[in-house]
DNA sequence: ACTCAAATAATAATTTTTATCAATTAACAC
DNA sequence: GTGTTAATTGATAAAAATTATTATTTGAGT
């Protein structure tokens, strides 16, 4: 809740170091990245840009999200039952705890995760570049409701 | 590399007790979900198919899978890239170890899993059911190859 | 052998994402 | 400030993956 003007600026410049312009819908794009609100989805972006900016276009969401993941500075997260979402303001791997009931995602701290890593190279022999860490359950409040 | 036959019996027996019809082609699918070889996409189930089952059609291939998935007896990978891939060998969660250059996937043991669900019961007060972990990276023949 | 609900095959529809392209515009030079 | 130009946008078509539909076929019980 602290750096999101941080994420806003770094990525907005990151886009100017590499020579691409600034635009309204581009801003308006990074600026709902930066904050990644319950990790939206692409659709999610779309329209919550176009009740103030009716002009927006799906493609350019897509084509923004594109070429901010092609810079690194969004984590892409896709599911099986379609529609990946996204993750602007923690743009490196991290582990999320889904709840299956209400959707709802909270990122928890991990200490073991450093090194399972490690376990793995020395096991498997592979240079591990990245990761996905998902667990799916039922949150507290929904545990709740449900008796 | 020992349990193929079990989990085609097993799964074979899972459809009988639910009461669902064993057909050729549906013994044909469960075949190939039972080794789940290079863990295989719908795709490749079905062209695998229909060298020798001319008839196959690729409705029948996921409406197969829907079924067994429905009956937990395959775990299905999804990828932002898009088509999902399925194991019918190891049908609950465990880690894949994949290479993002040729694509191989390996099955590595982690001891500090089942450590690591109860940091994340604890720490979010989720009840926790099921995980997905995979690491990518460069396997040890292809980093060979890159040099 | 007969019956019938379930399964198959073929295909249409849907969903998500990418490609195409004419019109617009941000960035730079002057 | 004006003009130039290549990047970007918006609209839409195309592609790719999955699900729905429906007439026809068939497995399994009687
Ligand atoms: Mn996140
Ligand atoms: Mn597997
Ligand atoms: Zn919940
Ligand atoms: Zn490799």
């Amino acid at each position: 809740m602290t750096d999101n003007k941080d994420r806003y600026e770094i990525i907005i410049q990151k886009l100017r170091d590499n020579g691409h312009k600034i635009t309204p819908q581009r801003l308006a794009i990074v600026k709902i990245l930066a904050k990644s609100e319950g990790h939206p989805s692409v659709e999610d972006i779309y329209v919550q840009i176009k009740k103030d900016f009716p002009t927006m276009s799906l493609a350019t969401v897509y084509k923004n999200i594109l070429l901010i993941k092609s810079l690194g500075e969004v984590l892409e997260l896709g599911f099986p039952d379609g529609s990946n979402r996204y993750d602007g303001k923690k743009p490196y791997p991290h582990p999320h705890v889904i709840c299956i009931k209400c959707r709802k995602i909270v990122e928890p701290d991990l200490d073991s995760l450093d090194g399972m890593k490690k376990e793995v190279s020395l096991e498997t022999h592979f240079n591990i570049l990245y990761h996905r860490l998902d667990f799916f359950g039922i949150c507290s409040d929904c545990r709740i409701k449900e008796r």
